[in-house]
RNA sequence: CGGGGUGUAGCGCAGCGGCUAGCGCACUUGGUUCGGGACCAAGGGGUCGGAGGUUCGAAUCCUCUCACCCCGACCA
């Protein structure tokens, strides 16, 4: 494509509106455009790397033994009713009426409709395993639509489903999607590792998030750099640092802490160490109020101690709600004397002594108080969040928490929509069998983002080759000259013969410079530059873009170098 | 939905103690340049987000409204 018939309108300012790079360069760079809030019209550029997304996709699917449909986005609320969704799903779920009045709701993800599809058509368990997928647009009413691509309201989303006899079947269907999503990410050049996460409202026994890691990122995660352990910090299990105090120490007294409510403020005050001190917080789960304690130097994981409760809603207690239940104000809650409120403690409590907790009064606090003496021993759990330099789970080592994007999530769903949905084969002992499900989605667009999240400078986009809208950017430095336009001229006929994807920067009106930037934001891997200068030795420049400077090549040898350069390219994207 | 912020030329912004709407980039024309976003000259482009109000007079003050962005709650 040359450059002076291509639209590919960059930017040299920042657009206002963009904060994480991968969205300042989308806009750019010219990929895309927004239209609304969370909606964006990709232009050439755009959507040629998403294609290329698309294809890798594919190509995984098909080799893992999936087969290609494509659903409705808009699906009958009877779909969504009969598995209660309709209810559950809430303001995130688009709706839309038609002329007759009849509720439709624009599809997020297609469980109902595919497995409505699937039992319409399921007869027998010869026709299992059975895993189908679709490339296409999903609708998320998000509350907070942001960063460009990452988090939008219509987005391009690879949804896949699998159906098996049983439960053996179905694991061994999952851990081959496991294997797919790991090449698939690895063929689109990023760093990806796949974390144990919390299952959510679609349900199921177990769940992975494939993480990109990005400073950027939404999610935060634990992992281990030992053994490779990883995981979402609503599932992430680590081994606490030691306790200070080691000993039962002597019966607790109240200590005067005016003005004192935070845990580094009484620590100062007392001086003692964040560990030595039990938080009490205060939750109202379902309408009950919940004491969650956690030591000093750690923070309540609020899913874990949802799951654990078991509770529909929760949310912390507020300022009037904490005076109500523990007569005094926030900073001096503690769980001795603490009546009509059930106690939940995390485990890293476990084993420590002496510790100083709130006076259930103003500006009092107690210390060396011990659990079971002083309290009941409350129900225990893990309900916090792993910090870094916890134990890993698996070899002990240190864990680092770091954030990641979430590209992609596979579930295993077991019997959840079989069974609401009633979608069953007859088995070879002559009776009706739920089929047992699992489901597996990639974000593509955000997989875009993701890709710029994780390869750009400050001066633009660095594509992975597999990735890059065009594998090679060719620049005619002096189109003026006619030998230079000659020969870049060839160049550009040699390399797509050569077989490249060749945009290439012909503009009479450009300059040299500005055809740098450009090249430079635009974010090709490779590219050729056809100059003056170089002509006068006989030499043509070959670049990659992750380095700073170019190889000269004679003309003769440009497509040597290329073909070097290009397969050190693919290397970074081969699993 | 709660808190904060922004809407002025295609983009980035100034003007906001009322009185003729500006700058940089981009765009058009001519000329000179031509290897890291060139220079000179001449141009085109705005119902100042919208509605109402105060005033002799509103981009500027007041009220309402819409859109967008950020933080939070939320998120298969």
């Amino acid at each position: 494509m040359r450059v002076s018939k291509a639209f590919i309108p960059t930017v040299k300012e920042t657009p206002q509106e963009a904060e994480i790079p991968s969205h300042k360069l989308m806009l750019r760079a010219g990929l895309m455009r927004k239209v609304a809030s969370g909606f964006y019209e990709y232009l050439p550029l755009g959507q040629r790397v998403i294609l290329k997304v698309m294809e890798i996709i594919r190509q995984e699917m098909e080799r893992a033994g999936a087969q290609e449909v494509l659903m409705p986005i808009m699906t009958p609320a009877e779909l969504w009713q009969e598995t209660g969704r309709w209810q559950k799903y809430g303001k995130e779920l688009m709706r839309v009426k038609d002329r007759h009045e009849r509720d439709y709701a624009l599809g997020p993800t297609h469980e109902e409709v595919i497995t409505d599809m699937v039992r319409r058509e399921l007869k027998s368990y010869k026709q299992l395993p059975m895993n189908l997928f679709q490339i296409a647009t999903k609708f998320r009413d998000e509350v907070r639509p942001r960063f460009g691509v990452m988090r939008s309201r219509e987005f391009l989303m690879k949804d896949g489903y699998s159906f098996d006899v049983d439960d053996a079947a179905c694991d061994k269907t999952y851990w081959a999607m496991f294997e797919a999503y790991k090449r698939i990410f690895k063929r689109c050049g990023l760093l990806c590792s796949p974390v144990e996460a919390d299952s959510g409202l679609i349900g199921g026994s177990f769940t992975h998030e494939f993480m990109v890691l990005a400073e950027t990122g939404e999610a935060a995660i634990a992992l281990c750099e030992a053994c490779g352990y990883a995981a979402n910090m609503e599932k992430a299990q680590g081994n606490p640092a030691a306790h200070t105090a080691r000993e039962t120490g002597g019966p607790h007294s109240k200590v005067l802490t005016p003005g004192k409510h935070t845990v580094q403020d009484v620590g100062e005050f007392l001086k003692l160490p964040d560990q030595q001190f039990i938080k009490t917080l205060i939750f109202i789960a379902d309408g009950k109020p919940v004491a969650v304690l956690v030591r000093g130097d750690h923070e309540v994981n609020e899913v874990k101690v949802k799951n654990h409760l078991g509770a529909a809603e929760m949310s912390l207690a507020g300022p009037e709600k904490v005076v109500e239940i523990t007569k005094a104000p926030v900073g001096f809650a503690g769980p001795v004397d603490l009546k009509g409120v059930k106690v939940i403690a995390d485990k890293a409590l476990q084993g420590g002594h002496q510790y100083v907790t709130g006076g259930l009064e103003k500006d009092v606090h107690l210390t060396n108080v011990e659990f079971g003496r002083d309290f009941p021993e409350p129900e225990w759990g893990d309900f916090r969040d792993v910090v870094s330099g916890d134990g890993c789970p698996k070899c002990g080592k240190p864990l680092k928490t770091g954030r990641g994007i979430e590209v992609g999530q596979t579930f295993k769903l077991g019997l959840k929509y079989s069974s609401s949905m009633h979608c069953v084969y007859l088995g070879e002992d002559g009776k009706d069998h739920e089929t047992v499900m699992g489901c597996y989605g990639i974000g593509v667009t955000r997989t875009v983002g993701a890709a710029i999240e994780q390869h750009h400078d400050e001066n633009g986009i660095l594509w992975p080759i597999s990735l890059a809208p065009y594998q090679v950017h060719l620049l005619c430095l002096n189109p003026a000259e006619p030998e230079v336009a000659k020969v870049a001229d060839q160049c550009y006929e040699d390399l797509k013969k050569a077989g490249y994807d060749v945009l290439y920067d012909d503009r009479m009106e450009a300059s040299a410079g500005f055809k740098f930037k450009d090249a430079d934001l635009l974010g090709m891997p490779l590219s050729v530059r056809v100059g003056a200068r170089g002509l006068k030795e006989g030499v043509i420049e070959v670049k990659r873009r992750r380095e700073k400077d170019p190889a000269k090549a004679p003309v003769a040898q440009v497509l040597d170098k290329l073909k070097d350069f290009a397969a050190e390219e693919w290397k970074l994207c081969t699993p």
